[in-house]
DNA sequence: ACCTGAACACCGTTCAAGT
DNA sequence: ACCTGAACACCGTTCAAGT
């Protein structure tokens, strides 16, 4: 799985061939289907290795609800920048492998010993989980299909666009924007 | 696009083929080329056709950034919903057309009528917009590649995950859940 | 048990040719 | 200007066959 892994860093989830796939393994192309039934589970893995990289928090004193949701899916988020051809497969494809259930379960149950009910706590990971994909695929999501055409150039949007114009005047740090949303939907949840 | 819309909401974006599309316009499947350079671009005529279905907002008196907001995106969710198929294409493909660049200036706009600085309301429409992708790609997203394996039983979920049994004893209500962390997104920006 | 290789039914895209 | 059809270089998957 490194290798499919590696495979999709290089050159994307398009060229994550079952032959191409097989070749880099210095094997017959078709082997591959003796041990996965098909290329869903080939990305299915490819999701569960990702999700590997993210890892656990441990529980440290003194945390909050809030810290361990915070730092789940920033963490997350670094992750899904390393692998950003991986993102619309990690959005995607629901894996609901033994090893991934259990890591929910902790998560879950680490926020029930900080104080949280487990549905208010199933909600809230669900929320943030959502907002962290779906940001991570525009900041870093590589279109699906071909290559998007180009875009409009910087000069017309000033002209044409005003009010968009005047809001990107002092740039964009996806940090900062990321982080806000996230703080936002943490304090915003009428859970505490 | 009306047919490419269509084509997709039957067979899926795996099921949309240059040549099915050709076919369905009663045409030698290789014309499409002659108006379209690439399925990329039939993949972003798609994605503009979803977002014309969403419309735009008559802001009424009385409206508050807030309710501008909230309102746009139950809007956005509901026409997702009605084209499942399309969402990693709306997540995936940032279509940056003169119609969508004027949309989202005019949204913005509307924000800073209501008293948001340009900043602000980029932000906060970036971060809502995110938040509703991600969400409704695993609501209602069907996975990108061949479907997925069977999942777990009910049965095992609740005695091996006893915190995800209890986080999900009481159901799980979408609309409710997509409500919720909207809501605490608008409530927990530091922008009022 | 594990791998091979031919074959099937497709793809997206190019391009010379037609009207 | 608009459409056709053959061709190219691929796909995922199946399956009989090898070791």
């Amino acid at each position: 799985m490194r290798t499919a892994l590696a495979v999709i860093d290089r050159d994307g989830v398009a060229g994550l061939t079952m032959r191409k796939f097989g070749a880099e393994l210095g094997v017959d192309p078709m082997a591959v289907y003796y041990y996965l039934p098909d290329k869903g589970a080939l990305f299915d893995a490819v999701v569960e290795a990702v999700h590997d990289e993210v890892g656990e928090l441990l529980v440290e004193e003194g945390a909050t609800w809030q810290s361990l949701v915070w730092e789940t899916f920033q963490r997350t988020r670094r992750v899904l920048l390393r692998h950003p051809h991986t993102i619309p497969l990690v959005g995607t494809r629901p894996v609901l492998s033994p090893r991934m259930l259990a890591r929910a379960d902790r998560l879950i149950a680490a926020l029930v010993e900080v104080g949280l009910t487990a549905a208010t706590a199933l909600n809230i990971v669900a929320c943030a989980r959502s907002y962290t994909v779906g940001y991570l695929l525009v900041e870093a999501g590589v279109p699906a299909g071909p290559p998007v055409g180009a875009g409009v150039a910087d000069a017309d949007v000033m002209v044409a666009y005003p009010s968009l114009a005047a809001g990107m005047a002092q740039g964009y740090d996806p940090d900062r924007q990321f982080g806000m949303g996230l703080r936002a939907l943490l304090d915003g949840f009428p859970a505490g």
